[in-house]
DNA sequence: GTGAGAAGTTAGTCTAGACTAACCACGTGA
DNA sequence: TCACGTGGTTAGTCTAGACTAACTTCTCAC
């Protein structure tokens, strides 16, 4: 399973109700995301069988490590790229959305330099 | 006809392409994006029939005001965010590379402010 | 205990955007 | 003149990723 744009944002998803809630159902994904139920039900069986979540007897997701480790990468480009955009007079609303697009498409490099752009802002 | 991703780049592409050559053809748009020949003609029937290029009867290929318009936005945006990637110390190959990616799904305030952000550079 | 709503699943469909295979038209060199 | 290469097109296929419709299961209130 090649792990793309929409995958990383259903890990990422997970990743974020866990902190907020503590638990998380498919439900609450397809919220988040404003996808359809259906939707989310087919992405967690495949990360089901590709060994990226479990899920208990009740319905309840956890991201393995495997899955944890590209939720974290998502998570932290999102949230430093989000920063950048402020850093530069970007409103939140528009760093937030635009953040969820660009963390997908830039290259390792790029992250990088951003993430020293904004360390030296500080 | 709604303007995606993927046709930004084909109109982006004919602009460069007039530009360093001065004549566009299919096959030289193919070259261009990596992709295949019978893509490139299925794209540019819909550009045709949808008023963004023009082709005469030798095949050469040109943009109309409607394609221009378009064409242009997407390579300005390519141009300042790779500007703006190189000047935080992204090397260029990977500036060009993201800039491609970002310029699609980036917001018309965050652009500004990357542009902001570079014109204060200099 | 029964009906209603919430959560999840399955099956089928749609769209975008690419691909290959196969074909046509044209110009050029031997 | 004719075979071949180049450029373009058409038809059909594939994949990703979403959707709706319809179903099951469970829980809870009455």
């Amino acid at each position: 399973m090649i792990i793309k744009e929409s995958a990383e944002n259903y890990l990422e998803s997970i990743f974020v109700i866990k902190k907020q809630k503590g638990l998380v159902r498919s439900i609450d994904i397809a919220n988040d995301l404003g996808v359809s139920k259906p939707s989310v039900s087919v992405a967690m069986k495949n990360f089901r069988e590709e060994g990226y979540i479990t899920v208990d007897p009740d319905g309840y997701i956890d991201l393995t490590s495997k899955g944890l480790e590209i939720a974290n990468r998502v998570y932290e480009r999102h949230e430093i790229i989000s920063e950048a955009l402020m850093a530069i007079g970007v409103s939140k609303e528009a760093a937030l959305v635009d953040s969820c697009k660009i963390e997908h498409v830039i290259s390792e490099e790029s992250f990088l330099r951003i993430k020293e752009f904004i360390a030296n802002k500080k």
